[in-house]
DNA sequence: TAAACATATGAACAACAACTCACATGTTCA
DNA sequence: TGAACATGTGAGTTGTTGTTCATATGTTTA
């Protein structure tokens, strides 16, 4: 009987690749943070909610009514983007003001910036 | 009565800044195809495969055995990568072999590296 | 202190996305 | 030609996620 088999139908067709590639594969962990990041980039209220910071930091407020969305809609997203470390916050008073927390946002916004216009 | 609110109960605070951001924010559309590819690098089974191809080019079947996932499972996610042209195929018989589509993908994702061990 | 205001948050709902399963497609080779 | 095989795909299920709504929290100011 075949044996080897798994989760696949297939047997392994170039099992050297195979597993040398498992060797050098990083950790499980590190792809599945990458993962996380990304997927914090990946929803278009976020994208344009750190759009807006690049320019300068602003109040939940302000950003609301940038992106034409509710205040709840914005704070919410914004616990996700504070969560991810992406953003960070000052208070003054009863406002909140948010700021980009890091210099890597923007040099990913613009390797995707950089893929997206040459698909053009 | 108070005028101006449409979605927010907030009113703007800062309207010069608010409308001075409107006019620099970049298309909606763009930033839309932007946060639709980082959707694609938000998903560990797709961030595995990318990074598989990194070292080579590969058939489904061997993607399958090194990410220990089923043959069908990878060919789904082949396929939104493939959408999004982040990868491209070669028929050679039955075998169907992946690779990157595009230099920009690596550096996407060591950007997002960067980050994440950044966070340690 | 009470009203006004900026923000945060929990629950509910709807839309979406990833995997499984069963099967279709298309190629090779005996 | 038919069996074996590598891959693709549609439907169904389940888990996740973004928004809304109602309300809580905390600050200012009259």
């Amino acid at each position: 009987m075949v044996k080897n088999i798994e989760f696949c139908t297939c047997l392994t067709i170039h099992e050297e690749v195979v597993d040398k590639i498992k060797k050098i594969m990083p950790q499980e962990e590190t792809l599945y943070d990458l993962a996380e990041l990304f997927k914090v980039f990946g929803d278009s209220t976020r994208i344009k909610i750190l759009c807006v910071l690049f320019e300068s930091e602003m109040c939940v407020c302000d950003i609301a009514a940038v992106l034409n969305m509710t205040q709840s809609a914005i704070s919410h997203q914004l616990r996700v983007l504070k969560n991810a470390r992406l953003v960070k916050y000052r208070k003054e008073g009863k406002v909140v003001y948010y700021s980009l927390d890091d210099l890597h946002v923007k040099q990913i916004f613009d390797q995707g910036l950089i893929h997206i216009k040459e698909l053009r």
